[in-house]
DNA sequence: GATTTATCGATAACGATATATCGAAAGGAA
DNA sequence: TTCCTTTCGATATATCGTTATCGATAAATC
């Protein structure tokens, strides 16, 4: 999960990229199980919904070989170069704290790794989960939360928890040490400089769904 | 979930500021049963992190009424606006096809009914969900698709299969009429004009987050 | 070897979003 | 009533991200 890119110093790189890398990253994979050795811009912006500059601009930053004229890219440099970036080569410990219908899914949900993510336990309050096992996973008490953070070394929590609970649960994983929280309850949380917070608002994604939604059905 | 807002024609608002609304509106039913009457753009602009000016803004596209100088906004009014222009007082359906860990957590969810969506069933493949409830809600097969659709006049569709599958879970639901495919497959759909798409892409976030983790950690 | 052409990379233009500034309005205080 | 202060709303400015343009390069072809 720790970035160890060889070119992009203390920079940092844009949200707006860094969220397309794994869908170029998706794609390049592809194509070279299918053989290829060099994909053009324009494949690649084809491929997913935008332009073949803006490709270009983006995989020059994390690109350690330049694009070559009339080739285009080269698909497993290029590949390597995404990975050791985005730090999938470095697989890193997560936990996750509420372990109800979205934790639970997330916990049996293999797929993170792929995106070097390794969620290693969940934890909640609720007495009949704790001492059970989801996708071999532990589910323990919060009251470990702090000695489970330290002893693992881990720097990612996700929060599941519903709302009301949020904002206390982020304030016991900060004190754990935890330094990036990803958060999936649609609340604002408030937490010391140095510990960033990511949050998944459903909401807000949905309000922009349908926003566009009415857009289209009222144009006609 | 469609938007019959008083005074925002087809202007079309944008996805920023849409994406903002229910984080206001939350903000607003906690000041409501403090008994607030009135609040200040500047008071907002603390609780969530952005600007006062930024507030204003946003509230001025959807507001039927203008803010006070030197008392702010009226709360219960400004929610009355909010909630009727992201379409809150009026839930519309949606279904979902994937019944897997994420699938089976949204249905289990009840609230999206917060937020203006009812998933009222959901969709899979494999024969041994297929008849089963999940939260009382059905799980049909892929074949009553088109059916079930055009007989509940339904228009937005979630995508929670594998991503191997989802374009042609995608493609069923364009077929069945849906307007609207909030995808959480991590792959980009293509979609015919007039249908939109609204990607979740959690892998997308992971990179974020990571991405700033990175650099507070080299920071020091 | 010369010519053609696909593709890159850099720079500049554009657009959307957020911020800064400032005059105006209105509640509260003198 | 008059003045002061807060807060709004409008305009202008800055920032960020995307797109457009164009010369340069190197592979492919003749």
């Amino acid at each position: 999960m720790i970035h160890r890119s060889p070119n992009h110093e203390e920079a940092g790189v844009s949200k707006a990229t860094l969220s397309r890398m794994p869908a170029y990253l998706r794609y390049l994979k592809e194509e070279s199980v299918k053989g290829v050795e060099y994909v053009a811009s324009a494949a690649i912006a084809k491929d997913m919904a935008v332009s073949a500059v803006l490709v270009r601009k983006d995989l020059a930053l994390v690109s350690s070989v330049a694009g070559r004229p009339r080739l285009g890219f080269e698909v497993n440099g290029l590949i390597a170069d995404i990975e050791k970036f985005l730090g999938y080569d470095n697989v890193s410990d997560a936990l996750i704290v509420g372990v109800g219908g979205l934790g639970r899914a997330f916990l049996g949900y293999e797929g993170f790794k792929n995106y070097g993510l390794n969620i290693v336990a969940g934890f909640d309050v609720d007495p009949r989960l704790v001492g059970t096992k989801i996708a071999k996973k532990p589910i323990l008490p919060l009251d470990e939360l702090t000695n489970f953070v330290r002893q693992r070394n881990i720097n990612i929590g996700i929060i599941t928890v519903p709302k009301g609970a949020a904002q206390g649960v982020c304030d016991r994983m900060v004190e754990a040490g935890l330094k990036a929280i990803w958060n999936f309850a649609s609340v604002k949380l408030s937490v010391p400089n140095g510990v960033i917070v990511r949050y998944e608002d459903l909401a807000a994604s949905l309000a922009m769904l349908s926003g566009e939604l009415f857009n289209v059905l009222d144009k006609k």
